[in-house]
Order: structure tokens, then C-alpha cells, then sequence
DNA sequence: TGCAATT
């Protein structure tokens, strides 16, 4: 019954929250129509590990795989299970690589993912490429074959002028040979650039030619000269820094915007009404309280939230849950329940999420959204059995 | 108003 309460003050929060998850669902949507990932860490992430901004591997166009990709910025903590139940939602899967560090076994935030189906890599770019999952945006390409010309050809720039585009650090660049990538930093609050940027050149000797011909050089128009060096590859940290990253707690969730945060206090603030406690929205905090014995924790499947999507579209499919959900935190798993014999969705569908606060936040901000000309009701998994 | 399980 206080489940139910929970519910019905969170659906109330609806209206409040609308505004926000619709923010949240369309810059899913432009990111996926428009260009590459952006640097997104947030602010409050380790330093140590937001480096990593710079650091995935990146891909060309080169047309000789069809069916092998490369996803970079992925987050933090998304498993290679996480990583294979994304991509399987597009097709069959021949094999799947979360690439980790040697050492420590963070997960260096690419991975590959090759199918059998040259149009299902096809397709996995078209529909996963600029997909927000936590405060990431993947980003989806083919995979260049492996070989000792492409690695190392990473760059580090400092000195830039804050006035520099991205655009202006690419045309700087481009004499020495192709670019694969270009970043500049900007001030996660301002949005002004740090003066500090990464070229990825295709191979290894344009980037030495790069350095040769631009290091201690002033750019047209600069009043300073730029330092031009190899950027340090994150599977050669120092053993020091490796500890450390450790030490970070490794499953610390990164708080997301400010709007977020404070949707986490108001939830946070309902449980406790409801439930008399204060969680943390920590699901261990509700299950130790003993007076709570014997109530039902909606949705709390051991492994992690079960929340029930309801009134989807016949064709839905994972996807689209992946691209709904993925935005509020980890997902460890979606699923669209068809009809056996239709392959139809029956108009439902689960989608697991690891820790309570974002999956509260997901149901409180999802909740009556319009998804086509269909509005889905989003709540936690309850242990109904039979149809009313 | 609908809560899976050919894993």
C-alpha cells in the first residue's frame, strides 16, 4: 500500500518534471541526428579519470570492415554483458570486446563489437551512434583494422587561444594528414575553452610531422606560442595514478546536471515521507530498516530495479528503451516482450537499472511521456501475476 | 489498468 502511495506522489511530481525529461529525450534525439560525441564528464567526476575524455582509441571511414565496430566513450562503468545486450538489440553479435585496463581492469571506455551481418553494423551506427548513456554520448564507427601504424598518433595541444574553434584547430592540423579526431576542452561550467585540445591523426608519422612542424609555434594570429606533444595513453599511466583511480570508489555515480540533482533530493524527500526513512537512495538503507520488515520493495530484483514500461508500440523494440533509460544512469538490461508467434510487442516492457535514485528519477521524468501518439506509463515491476 | 521468461 505504500508502495502505491510512493507512486501516486511520484506521478504527481509528473507535471513538475515533465519539462525536464523532455529536455532530456530530445538532446538524446539532436545528439543522435548531429555530429560526434562531445566531451561530457561532468564536472564533479575524478580528475584522473576524466582524462579519459582524450583517450579512446578512435576509428576512420575506412571501408574495408563491414561488420566490426568501435564504440568509444563509453561510461565508466558499463560491463562488456552491458555493452553485448546494447548492440545485440540491433542484431546478432559474433563477438564483443569491452577493451579494460591490463592492470587495474577499468574499463577504458571503448570497446568492439563485431556482427555477423554487415547491415546490422550498419544499422548499430545509424541508431546507436550519439546515444546518451549517463553523462556520455557514444560514439559508434567501424573499426580500422588493427596495426602498429595507427596507434600512438594522438596529440596533445596546449597554449591554444581561447578564441580557437574546433573547426580552426582542424585546418591548422590538416597539412600534416588526416584526422581521425579533434577536441578542445572547454570550462565545464562556462563553456570557455581551456586552451587545451587533442588531434588524432590516422598514423603515427603525421602526428611526429605535426609536432615537428607546429610545437613552440605561434598560430596565425596568436600572441603564444602552442605546445604540441604525443598525449599520454591511459594503458601507460603510472602504477600511482592506477592505485589512485582505484581508491575513488569504483562504482561512485557521477552526479549529472543541477536539474538532476535536484530531482534526487525531491524523490529522496518523498521516500522518506512514505517510508519514514532516509534512504540516501540507498536500496540496502530501506532493506536494513527491520520496522520495514515484510514490505514489498517495488521493483528491487537483487540484481537491480525492475521497471514496468507499459503501453509501447507494436513494433518498439530495445532500443528505444535503451535511448530512454540510458540517459538516467546505469542499465544493465532492457527487454520488449513480444508475442510468441507475431514477433509484435504485446505493449509492454522491462528495463533493469542499477541503483534506486536513478531509476526513480527515470520513472518520475519518463512517466506520461508521449512516445509517438502513444503515452507510456512507467512505474516499478510489481509482482502481479495474472491479468485483472 | 496492461507486469516476461524459447535464457
Amino acid at each position: 500500500m505504500i508502495c502505491v502511495e510512493v507512486k501516486n506522489i511520484i506521478s504527481r511530481q509528473n507535471n513538475i518534471l515533465l519539462s525536464w525529461s523532455l529536455q532530456q529525450v530530445i538532446a538524446a534525439m539532436e545528439t543522435q541526428l548531429s555530429n560526434g560525441p562531445t566531451c561530457n564528464n561532468t564536472s564533479n567526476g575524478p580528475s584522473t579519470i576524466s582524462n579519459n575524455c582524450s583517450s579512446p582509441v578512435e576509428s576512420g571511414s575506412i571501408e574495408d570492415s563491414k561488420t566490426n565496430l568501435i564504440v568509444n566513450y563509453l561510461p565508466q562503468n558499463m560491463t562488456q554483458e552491458e555493452l553485448k545486450s546494447l548492440f545485440g538489440s540491433i542484431g546478432e553479435i559474433e563477438s564483443c570486446k569491452l577493451v579494460r585496463d591490463k592492470i587495474t581492469g577499468q574499463s577504458l571506455g571503448y570497446g568492439f563489437v563485431n556482427y555477423v551481418d554487415p547491415k546490422d553494423a550498419e544499422k548499430a551506427i545509424n541508431t546507436l551512434n550519439g546515444l546518451r548513456l549517463q553523462t556520455k554520448t557514444i560514439k559508434v564507427s567501424y573499426a580500422r583494422p588493427s596495426s602498429a601504424s595507427i596507434r600512438d598518433a594522438n596529440l596533445y595541444v596546449s597554449g591554444l587561444p581561447k578564441t580557437m574553434t574546433q573547426k580552426e584547430l582542424e585546418q591548422l592540423f590538416s597539412q600534416y594528414g588526416r584526422i581521425i579526431t579533434s577536441r578542445i576542452l572547454v570550462d565545464q561550467v562556462t563553456g570557455v575553452s581551456r586552451g587545451v585540445g587533442f588531434i588524432r591523426f590516422d598514423r603515427r608519422v603525421e602526428a611526429e610531422e605535426a609536432i615537428k612542424g607546429l610545437n613552440c609555434q605561434k598560430p596565425p594570429g596568436a600572441t603564444e606560442p602552442i605546445t604540441v606533444k604525443f598525449a599520454n595513453n591511459p594503458s601507460q599511466k603510472t602504477s600511482q595514478a592506477l592505485l589512485s583511480q582505484l581508491y575513488q570508489s569504483p562504482n561512485r555515480r557521477y552526479p549529472g546536471p543541477l536539474a538532476q540533482q535536484a530531482q534526487r533530493f525531491r524523490l529522496d524527500n518523498l521516500l522518506n515521507m512514505a517510508y519514514g526513512v532516509k534512504s540516501r537512495f540507498s536500496p540496502m538503507a530501506i532493506d536494513g530498516v527491520t520496522s520495514l520488515a515484510g514490505i514489498n520493495i517495488p521493483g528491487h530484483a537483487g540484481t537491480g530495479w525492475c521497471i514496468f514500461v507499459y503501453n509501447l508500440a507494436p513494433d518498439a523494440d530495445e532500443s528505444i528503451l535503451w535511448q530512454m533509460f540510458g540517459p538516467f544512469g546505469a542499465v544493465t538490461n532492457v527487454k520488449v516482450i513480444r508475442d510468441f508467434n507475431t514477433n509484435k510487442c504485446k505493449g509492454f516492457g522491462f528495463v533493469t537499472m542499477t541503483n534506486y535514485d536513478e531509476a526513480a528519477v527515470a520513472i518520475a521524468s519518463l512517466n506520461g511521456y508521449r512516445l509517438g501518439d502513444r503515452v507510456l506509463q512507467v512505474s516499478f515491476k510489481t509482482n502481479k501475476t495474472h491479468k485483472a
